[in-house]
DNA sequence: TGTTAGCACTCTCTTTTAATGAGTGCTAAC
DNA sequence: GTTAGCACTCATTAAAAGAGAGTGCTAACA
């Protein structure tokens, strides 16, 4: 790989990201004036085929970007390209905007992005947090029912009603309490072992069906870990891309979308930490071999916990879209950290 | 609308719903035994067309019905079909499915709807429950910091952590849980009044900080009762009918499925009581022409409180649809009353 | 008077054929 | 090593021809 032969892929792949036509020799020796005829070209490119970097989709057309010559250019040719001024305003704003709303917050998110690069925004949200339990209280409703309330250390409330076959006395409420509090109290619920608190239970004569629902509270918490929590926003740009003009090719990748399994799976954290960039038949899955995907983690206080992406066609702008999934992704983590 | 006629028109529908394909008179007369030739068929239809209820794509093609003639068939040629055991016992058991998450009942709710129709399926949620406030209750996490618990009567738990500048005393965190249970109980957070609590506030000396948490916690209520209350589901079966090869026609129906403001504004239960059919044009949003919403509302204890409906092309299966829909409403209304 | 067979006519859809043109690969000259 | 020239390929477009489905109308029939 020459020099010359470096300054023609990266010709290719800009002509190709900007028009999504096969880009020819003469287009190249007229628009980027690398000096040569168009005929030299011709040979360079006949190279960079030969090398797999790009392709023709048929004889007598221009060539086009393979996979693998996308994965060099995002590898060797580019530099992320940094955020202008008036979207870097913008990312500022709507976070603003979205208040303290973690929710809001969240989706904001995936709409800016989604909205600055014109292609589906995907968001990984973090698990719910599993800080340990810091105080459990029963607070009477009416004589039988009670409300139920589990608080951990970061200050997440869980509640359930309860109802009881006879009232508390007062003093037994008072000791339940005291009991639940030592029982639970500094536990984590994501790795809650239900055995100390099922003994307990086998124990109590009255009462028993507190432990029990107090044993469903956690593990319905338990049970949302691993609930959805994928977002995603702007599907619809999809079809403004010309290589999904095939109805068929749109069902499949929306049909991913939906489904998030497999978003998942790709940009949890763990799979995906830092500045993530899958392209083509990188991604595994063949309905989506002509996407690619960028992410980048997000963090609160220097721990990863979600991450956030961009889900376009391969042909897609990677400067750019890089340098925006990366800024969204830090202004996240610094606001998710102050908060 | 002699008998004949309204059997052709019922044939043209049924057969075009099944094909979509322009019906012709020798069809009918093959299919549908009327006993009579095709040139008595043409006959009827063409009395058919002069009457509005059916057209021509172009000459020499068969017929389609229009959206009066759909409108005629709806109110006039069907019954509602009853839905059938299997389907029936799978709307109980995956209702039962979803377990006591509301979340979850609603979607899932949904979901089924979208699977058993194979359309969009669409759900307007209830607004959140106004209910007059039960309980406030003051809850100390630790010595300056305090979680703030409003219970109202249909047991919805709201809840929202504060700070104080200084910690509370035994007597006057119970001094200040009456006051405030003396204040709020009784009263509706969406009609409440601010000022008898403001007053409050202002004659405090301590402690100031603490009512207008509690205000902020009403007022975070009230702005969430205009949030975005609508579901939907399967609106990739779209992808599937025919009339959507084109993709304009599907970005633009996509589009209004995302901007979900149309939907509930039209979904609204006050705007649509019972079960409601609107076909095509009558959805007065012209980009929504080729469509029809058929909804049902749904209620707790005999109130109305939201709706659930499916929205595909005006060739629908209006009989089975309408039949579906209403089962699941009713089967919504029963659960949300018993719950 | 209502029904039906027959037939010409219309219009879409499909297939065929031809024309266009962008772009390549190769050769030979510079 | 670079470039001009040229024959060749192949997708795309346009026009033309053919097939087929279905109608409307007329005239005959019960």
């Amino acid at each position: 790989m020459d020099e010359r032969k470096k300054q023609v892929l990266r010709a290719v792949i800009n002509d190709y990201v900007a028009t999504a036509e096969p880009v020819g020799s003469r287009t190249i020796a007229n628009k980027y004036n690398l000096g040569v005829s168009p005929a030299t070209i011709r040979n360079e490119m006949s190279d960079l085929e030969e090398l797999g970097y790009i392709k023709q989709p048929h004889t007598s057309a221009g060539r086009i970007p393979s996979d693998k010559g996308y994965r060099y250019y995002v590898d060797n040719l580019i530099e992320t390209e940094t955020v202008s001024k008036a979207e870097d305003d913008l990312i500022s704003q709507l976070f603003i905007h979205s208040g303290s709303q973690m929710d809001a917050f969240f989706q904001y998110a995936c709409r800016v992005l989604s909205k600055l690069t014109n292609h589906a925004a995907i968001m990984v949200k973090p698990h719910i947090t599993t800080a340990p339990l810091k105080k459990i209280s029963l607070m009477p409703l009416e004589p039988k029912r009670y409300l139920l309330i589990m608080i951990t250390e970061d200050d997440a409330v869980y509640h359930r009603p309860l109802e009881l076959d006879e009232p508390l006395q007062k003093k037994d409420l008072q000791y339940m309490e005291a009991i639940l509090q030592s029982t639970l109290a500094g536990q984590n619920m994501e790795h809650f072992n239900f055995t100390a608190l099922k003994e307990i239970a086998n124990n109590m004569l009255f009462y028993k069906g507190l432990f029990l629902e107090a044993m469903e509270l956690i593990g319905s918490v338990k049970g949302k870990q691993d609930d959805s929590q994928v977002l995603v926003n702007g599907t619809l740009n999809i079809l403004n891309q010309p290589e999904f003009k095939d109805l068929e090719k749109v069902r499949y990748v929306l049909e991913v979308l939906e489904t998030d399994n497999f978003l998942r799976q790709l940009l949890l954290p763990k799979a995906s930490p830092g500045t993530m960039v899958y392209i083509g038949e990188e991604l595994t899955n063949e309905s989506m071999n002509c996407c690619s995907i960028i992410s980048a983690s997000y963090s609160i206080n220097g721990q990863t916990v979600g991450s956030i992406g961009v889900l376009g066609p391969t042909r897609m702008d990677y400067p750019r879209i890089i340098g925006l999934v990366e800024r969204i992704s830090k202004e996240m983590s610094g606001l998710l950290s102050h908060y």
